[in-house]
DNA sequence: TTGTATGCGTTATCAA
DNA sequence: TTGATAACGCATACAA
């Protein structure tokens, strides 16, 4: 086997071998229906086979302006959050003949922005930026710059969780599920409620507390800074922020977590410290990532249809409508699992 | 905002926008130490950043006949085994500069097939296949072909497990895992060591169950074939296969999961059938994925570098050493946690 | 039904 | 220190 780079077989090549133009070639491996002789057709086929003729992309994207692949940029394509939205968005670019360019910030905002620039560069059909937003004037002016970059190169950039700018978005209504959370709590007599959260200064946590506060407003209830707390989407921080949740605060009936991996935390936490889930102590998530049915307890969720978020906004880049002004709310469901009694029998 | 696509604006707008050469433009742009005028340059400077010039990639891929990018090919994102090598091949591909263009083949090995056509297409500048390989003849020589073409166009491919044919590897050494694991049950006791396997036409399978019975042999013990069944290498999977395991036989005393994954089914199916872990039951399983710490109870299993591994790979392909014939193996390491019982008092 | 010629945006060769 | 120009591989407008 040689181990050195043979000269590029093109089309060219094809149209000496099979005695017709590249024209000829050209119109057989694209024009489906553009009328060619058979003899010309299977002598450009048979030649087509016998080079191993293979197109270059790189002339079609530059002849066409247009690449057919899309980015995708993730915090951390560890974390199932992100790796659900991945196959979401690698499953539709698949169906759609796109390839997909995958980026991992490591939560690190400026590998964000160094990454859009990236893909603006790759000429990609479009970005979905899939971490919730980060609330702080100056990235999101420069995540502002990027966007307008992309827009003048006809990149389309879509968010799968609000970013604090004008960005069409494929996502789920966060406050609302903070809402249902917490109204589910109260409904099952539930008093003491903690929320135990992610980074303060992403979008989605923010709403989910948000959510929260406004359920236990409705109903009259105290809100209580004692029971509310922040960390990482972590088990790591879930585990670290519970801890200090408890040192600060005992009486607690139910925590609403800002997300599943939070929650696999907590309940490591609880299981150390002999806290019953949930006979002393109800747990919800948020997300129902795969895992959620295997944690012991299993764990009660939100639901995000993390599937067909990928898919809709991948479908959203590729298709040809402009979405400037279009966001797309998906529906979630809360889903009773082991970690949650019900009725509370207090 | 305008909602189409601009002129785009080129090396050519930049070189009559500052009254130079495009050659000019071109050296300032690459050529780090190529002499040129500070008059030259500054008004060069300033005239992409007036035009928001950004180079084309086509066009530069085209001319330089090569791309920064490099392709990963997963069976299931979502898995972590998968994401985890994921994870250390973007991070090491930002790293170089290059861009990760990530499949996911769904375990359907004609698309796994298909993407490598793909990839091959784009010209990537080399293509990481991340899964076990199949044993079976008619998708080896699809295979085969597959990475003749890749061979022919000058795009480097590896593989992260043995695929059956001639191909580098970055991996570890899966037998050597099977003895680990049965050994460290032998040393510690046990006498009923159940093998619940994946995908019994996966060479990392084959592998680690050919471990788990050299082991065996080694010390003179009886390969029992009703403690060893294989199904698939999900949670789900674990769950069924576990099930079937003690309907067949009910004296286990320890199991070896050849995946994580497998484990966590197994650690479900386990408590709803209140067997103890580790009392009755001893469980290793194989990775080290990051929920294995989270578990209840947490899992001993055998370490993989997933991250080493997808680094090294990419390094591999970006390097411009010849790889045909390297192949890397990593150390392994048995991480023990709760789910098993040392010593183990019988 | 077929072919010629042009240009996409770059880089690189060569000449000045 | 600078610039004109060819070439990368392809798709397409136009001509025949």
């Amino acid at each position: 086997m040689s181990k050195t780079k043979e000269k590029n077989v093109s089309i060219k090549d094809v149209a000496k071998e099979a005695s017709v133009s590249i024209t000829t070639v050209s119109r057989i491996l694209n024009n489906i229906n553009y009328p060619v002789s058979n003899e010309a057709r299977t002598r450009v086929e048979k030649a087509i086979k016998n080079l191993g003729y293979i197109p270059n992309k790189a002339a079609q994207n530059l002849r066409k302006n247009e690449t057919r692949t899309i980015g995708l940029i993730v915090r951390d394509i560890g974390d199932p959050y992100f790796s659900e939205m991945a196959k979401g968005v690698t499953e539709k670019a698949a169906q759609l003949n796109y390839m997909a360019m995958v980026s991992d910030s490591n939560r690190n905002m400026d590998y964000e922005l160094k990454y859009l620039d990236l893909m603006i560069r790759q000429g990609v059909k479009g970005i979905i930026i899939s971490g919730g937003g980060i609330m702080e004037e100056e990235y999101q002016s420069e995540l502002q710059k990027r966007v307008q970059d992309a827009r003048r190169l006809g990149i389309k950039v879509v968010a799968l969780s609000s970013q604090g700018i004008d960005l069409p978005l494929v996502t789920v209504d966060n406050i609302q599920i903070g809402k249902t959370v917490c109204n589910f709590f109260i409904l099952n007599n539930y008093k003491k409620i903690a929320f135990i959260g992610g980074n303060e200064k992403v979008t989605t946590n923010y709403e989910r507390l948000l959510g929260y506060k406004i359920a236990l407003k409705e109903k009259g209830m105290e809100i209580d800074e004692n029971l509310i707390i922040n960390g990482q989407f972590t088990w790591e921080a879930g585990y670290e922020t519970c801890k200090i949740l408890f040192d600060r605060k005992r009486e607690i009936d139910s925590i609403f977590c800002a997300n599943d991996n939070i929650a696999i935390g907590v309940i490591r936490f609880l299981r150390e410290n002999k806290i019953k889930i949930p006979n002393e102590v109800s747990l919800i998530g948020v997300g129902d990532i795969p895992i959620a049915q295997y944690t012991s307890p299993s764990l009660t969720t939100v639901k995000i249809p993390f599937n067909l978020i990928g898919n809709r906004a991948v479908e959203l880049i590729c298709s040809d409508e402009n979405i400037e002004d279009s966001s797309i709310y998906f529906k979630t469901q809360l889903i009773v699992r082991e970690s949650i009694k019900i009725p509370k029998i207090s």
